[in-house]
DNA sequence: TAATTACTGTTAAAAATTTAACAATAAACT
DNA sequence: AGTTTATTGTTAAATTTTTAACAGTAATTA
């Protein structure tokens, strides 16, 4: 659990590599390789990985399994099965909104092979509480205080109208959640140890304008 | 459609401001009053304008609309609004893959108010092709190129498996798309000429550990 | 209408990030 | 085994981005 204070790109580009290495092919792999698949710079790459203090590499390049030991240690990432192993039952997190949205997350297999593990969905419509399916327990949005505290859960994927999102992201704050991917289009205000992800489709769709 | 050259950064602030102003409740604004819902600091966001060229601010602020107009005009962004009156009719989007995640953006409203419209989606699985429904037709994957040419399509959300994450790309390149918003988790590789935004629900949730 | 206040626009300084360069070293080759 | 080749780790320079500072100006107040 090193865990590292590395810069937001650094994070974002290592997060990504730990990706590419997931289905990379071969044992070992070179910056110059890393950078035909992703475009970063390969001095780039070296340098990100000089600062997660990895440097295991030789004259061939890295192998491809020290290098994803590296990156998840230095980003706090656990696998699947090192979470199985582990005392600590991986990171619990829950959706906020059952839309289309946050329906299609419900039994979705985004969190497979990593130690997240979604405890519980959340939805100010009953009707949609009562009715949606899947294989962890729905509850009203009024019970989000309580239930986040019992169940340990510590992350949050927003998925609420955005009228709802500002409202409905400060109930997290305030039940103590450590992380949120914010999937409306509202940019979120919360305190600094709250960290954000902004994923908003609209808004990706006006920046590849 | 001035389409300045500016920073990624600012590009992103500014799609995110675009939003925040949607909802602002008043007809004008600070840059202290954004820095107070986003966090981002007030001189930051005054240089942000400063380098999209906008200089309408006044002792008491910006005029919300004008700030709208110059942002929008600056992305490159058609409300839609001004779309519907524009002889080019909005911005033709394609959803490829269709499980969980592609089909719950089928009939989404996610692109109201936008001058994005969805006009088709693909699958290589026929029988989601057949079975699914829309307001838009759905496609066999094996008509990408043609299709995207023959209906003006020129940005895509990638929803596909990750295994096909890197081919689909290459399909969507060859057919000329200019945009693609990746919600898988490979890292894609693209020609400069191509923007991608990468949102995938599971790398954002290893950035908010 | 004069004085005060509250902002912006703009510049310059500071900080962060990326790129280039290259000595050091392991692997591959002869 | 010695030579060449490939690639890293690391530093320093270049570039980009953020922050702070403040003169200038519109709005507000007296």
């Amino acid at each position: 659990m090193g865990q590292i204070e590395l810069p937001e790109v650094t994070r974002k580009r290592m997060a990504g590599l730990l990706s590419l290495l997931k289905t990379w092919p071969e044992d070992k792999i070179t910056s110059a390789a890393i950078s035909g698949s992703t475009g970063w710079k390969d001095s780039l790459i070296r340098h990100d990985l000089w600062l997660l203090g990895f440097n295991k590499g030789v004259s061939n390049g890295y192998r491809k399994d020290e290098l994803q030991n590296a990156i998840s240690q230095a980003l706090g990432i656990e696998t699947q099965e090192e979470s199985d192993k582990s005392s600590n039952d991986g990171r619990n997190c829950c959706i906020v909104g059952l839309g289309r949205l946050g329906a299609a997350l419900l039994d979705d297999e985004f969190t497979d092979g990593s130690s997240f593990k979604i405890k519980a969905g959340f939805d100010s419509n009953l009707y949609r509480v009562e009715v949606l399916r899947s294989t962890f327990p729905l509850y009203p949005a009024s019970e989000m205080n309580r239930v986040i505290k019992e169940l340990g859960i510590e992350y949050a994927i927003l998925t609420v109208k955005n009228e709802s999102a500002a409202a409905m992201a400060q109930k997290l704050v305030d039940a103590g959640i450590k992380g949120i991917v914010n999937m409306t289009n509202i940019v979120l205000n919360v305190p600094k140890n709250v960290k954000v992800q902004h994923l908003s489709i609209l808004n990706a769709l006006n920046l590849v304008i």
